[in-house]
DNA sequence: ATCAGCACCTGTTGGC
DNA sequence: TGCCAACAGGTGCTGA
């Protein structure tokens, strides 16, 4: 489910509403276990203050005092609830209770998602990639990452190892922006694609962003409600149906064992 | 180094 | 209508 838009638009509700707050209490499932093996142990998070709510790649980024912070992955199926009453939700793994009553709370139903408790950088511990947005990431940065690689762009475009944030619907959605065929070398890139392929990315992303992410199937945001981009999307999910641009059906094929939308006439 | 295959979980959908 | 296989926004591990 989530990927850099959706997590982006948790992370700007949530901040409001928890930036300054102190945690009170925190109960979470132990099987399958919520925090992943490399997490300090989850009770740190009792007594410290919330300074900062942000995101890397498709992380949740949470900074607290003492120097701690709590990530968090909602995988294919996570959900962050803030919630300002007691009512119980359903498939909730998580609950961190702050000191006015209010709750995140952490709800999943294929249970894949993940909380991680760390000191430290954030993109370093997670092992993640340049963020698509980030400045830094340019041109020369691009070309330097896909330099003689032959992997299909669609599948490098997946690696968070390399760009972080990026997952199936955008890596469609922007290959069709930037009029590239999925399965294209990604290090065969010309110039100019790999110039489209990045201000595509950027555009959908903050497009995206814009219209709150995409609401496919279980993804709400931290206040319930669904996004509106899927509204918008191009190609994912499409197999079959006309082309918005040239009326072409859009084909599915399988590349790195996940669906791929693309048109074959638009995408070169 | 890379990559297909599978594992982790549960729910929904489409074909027969 | 019923059953079963395929598939789903993600990632990590294993073995070739």
């Amino acid at each position: 489910m989530p990927e850099l838009p959706e997590v982006e638009t948790i992370a700007r509700d949530l901040a409001p509403q928890i930036t300054g707050r102190t945690i009170v209490r925190m109960r979470h499932d132990r099987t399958p276990p919520v925090f992943d093996e490399h997490s300090l142990p989850a009770a740190l998070l009792v007594g410290r203050s919330i300074e900062h709510v942000g995101r890397a790649g498709k992380f949740l980024v949470i900074t607290l005092d003492d120097d701690l912070r709590l990530a968090v992955h909602l995988r294919m199926t996570g959900n962050l609830l803030f919630s300002k009453d007691g009512r119980p939700v359903d498939r909730t793994r998580a609950v961190i209770e702050f000191d006015n009553a209010t709750r995140l709370v952490f709800a999943d139903v294929r249970k894949f998602g993940r909380m991680r408790v760390f000191r430290g950088e954030a993109r370093t511990t997670l092992g993640i990639g340049v963020d698509p947005l980030a400045s830094e990431l340019d041109d020369a940065m691009l070309r330097d990452l896909t330099r003689g690689r032959t992997t299909p762009v669609k599948v490098w475009l997946l690696d968070q190892k390399r760009l972080a944030g990026v997952g199936n619907i955008y890596a469609c959605e922007s290959l069709y922006a930037a009029g590239i065929r999925p399965k294209k070398p990604v290090g065969k890139l010309s110039r100019a694609q790999r110039y489209r392929l990045l201000a595509s990315l950027r555009r959908v992303l903050r497009k995206a962003i814009q219209h709150r992410g995409s609401s496919v199937d279980d993804y709400v945001d931290a206040g319930g409600k669904e996004g509106e981009f899927q509204k918008h999307l191009k190609v994912y999910g499409r197999a079959g149906l006309p082309c918005r641009r040239c009326g072409a059906p859009i084909r599915r094929i399988v590349l790195g064992q996940r669906g791929t939308f693309y048109c074959p006439v638009c995408q070169r």
